[in-house]
DNA sequence: GTGAAAGCGCTAACAA
DNA sequence: TTGTTAGCGCTTTCAC
């Protein structure tokens, strides 16, 4: 900038005003400052004005890295989660900086806002951790997390509506005429547990009550979902219908099932969560619940935002809906796309 | 740090210097210092210490943003890249700032370096532009691009071997018995064209010269793929092989072929490109040419960063792999996973 | 082993 | 309309 000062024959003030468009330039010296910064592809040092502004127009996005799982970013739905956050943040002018963090450590996410050089955080997934996330929110780090809404929450958080998602899929399974459904996934987890609290509605609702064992606890990895199922059905136990609490697990279920001998839809209806890509496509096509991903990247950012501005904003809950395709039309019924 | 220094009874010299780990301080004063530091909640504030040091480790990832096709981030190829470097990034030790630019004007990207925001950049895909991203080398900007290698390129590029690939991909539609093999894509993007190299070459090694119109031309749109397989095919034409420059692509032609009634791969074969994750669960599954994803983001980090640290390394050319699934087991032989 | 002071590149009073 | 000056939070010579 100083060059460009005394290139212009001005002042670095003048030159700082110019670039910054104050009105109490004079048309001439802007012009003639503003091609001489093109023409030198001189960009103002953005760590010398956030430092000078306190200002910092930057959304730090974590993913939390859960090392006993996956290593690797991979999962489509985070991945297009972070593609529409990436959309949303850009829309915002804000820049994104995206970080991973181990999971076990969440706290550390906090590090990106206290150290400056983001004004805010969006986390990707709560996990087990909504006490770390409470102390954050307290210590009045801004944040917004994709999850569940829980009791006592001091933070905000914007997730699909979880509880109607599990009933919609529970009831269109019942719907089919299943009266066996497995409920696959973590319930430690906040999110699946209130899809398993959903699955557990709809059944209560027609006044039936699920076996215990066919809630089948286990995390996010094709090979356990796949080892479990075949203990299950090895022992023999009846099965006609599954609830997968997310996609890639229906996909893996239904692959077990397949090499067990046991056909889907026509011996057993499956329904995964998420609506990824892949669903559509994968054979048989898989009916899901559909968690609206653009809508989630931009209430992400818009609720940050709104903390960083100083207001209070209240979580927000995404509908869920029913997206029917082959993988559920037990008895031939209800094929979608 | 004024704060920490004040309570320590120090100056903020010696904070900084504890802070910093520095041996000049006494182990007594430094574990205070640090504990305080650790009680507050204090983080060094990154945009001083960058201004300070001129310094700055993160780089910039910029996702060009093709107005004319799709809107949103969402491709599962560059998505998954995205992944692979967030883990590469991380592993060395720097930040990342994801950004998304018209791909007109890609020589907005060099704004997050000249603006001091990031060290360096890498480019997710070169597009037309090879004149700017020429230009941005010349002017001293640090950054790799995935993309592919071309003659007289100043810029450093990582990429898979895409002539390789486009030879095995069409050597093996040939094996199957294949004798009218469509090439889709657009030849005007640097990738696609070399893609189609290797078709062409895999003909002429063993005599053949594929007509003129069996290469179509059609951006990576699935509507217009499937517009343009179905006028090709309305006009009577032969075709028994197809070889997608993407598998996006090979899954909007095997849609579209199924449509016309031709049955994948028992009359029409079918290979695409990337090997992404939906290719194996399609239906069918689809044969491919898979870029090694993890090597990728690798390669992009540390070409970056040799640039930044004043080297000067090689384009890096990844090596691909024909891996064979059902949809180009044109008589029922071959078929993989 | 610690402190005082200068300066990284910028912006915003305050003066002129 | 423009220039002078102080200071954002930090690191680092130089002095003690």
């Amino acid at each position: 900038m100083a060059d460009i000062a005394r290139l212009a024959g001005v002042s670095v003030a003048t030159v700082s005003r110019a670039l910054s468009g104050s009105p109490l330039i004079s048309d001439d010296t802007r012009t003639r400052i503003a091609e001489l910064a093109r023409s030198l592809n001189y960009s103002v040092n953005a760590g010398a004005q956030n430092l000078r502004l306190k200002q910092n127009r930057t959304v730090s996005v974590v993913v939390p890295l859960d090392l006993t799982t996956r290593e690797h970013l991979s999962d489509p739905f985070f991945l297009s989660l972070i593609g529409s956050l990436a959309d949303a943040v850009t829309e915002r002018g804000y820049d994104m900086l995206l970080s991973r963090v181990d999971a076990e450590r969440l706290d550390l996410a906090a590090q990106t806002f206290e150290s400056g050089r983001a004004s805010g955080i969006v986390l990707v997934g709560q996990w087990h951790h909504h006490d770390q996330l409470n102390d954050m929110a307290a210590r009045g780090v801004p944040f917004a997390v994709w999850g569940a809404q829980l009791p006592r929450q001091l933070y905000v958080t914007v997730g699909s509506d979880n509880v109607q998602g599990g009933r919609l899929a529970t009831e269109h399974l019942l719907d089919q005429g299943a009266r066996h459904i497995a409920f696959i996934g973590d319930p430690e987890l906040p999110e699946v547990n209130q899809r398993h609290q959903g699955y557990l509605q709809a059944h209560s609702a027609r006044a039936l009550v699920p076996a215990t064992h066919l809630t089948r606890q286990v995390p996010f990895v094709a090979e356990l979902i796949q080892q479990d199922l075949e203990t299950y059905l090895g022992h023999g136990m009846p099965l006609d219908g599954v609830f997968a609490s997310s996609d890639l697990s229906a996909m893996a279920a239904i692959n077990a099932l397949r090499r067990i001998g046991r056909r889907v839809p026509e011996d057993v209806a499956v329904v995964g969560y998420d609506d990824i890509a892949l669903a559509t496509h994968f054979h048989p096509s898989v009916t899901t619940i559909r968690q609206p991903i653009d809508a989630a990247g931009r209430a992400l950012v818009e609720a940050l935002l709104a903390q960083i501005a100083g207001e209070r904003p209240a979580s927000v809950v995404l509908p869920t809906h029913l997206i029917q395709r082959q993988s559920s039309a037990l008895r031939g019924a209800g094929a979608g796309t």
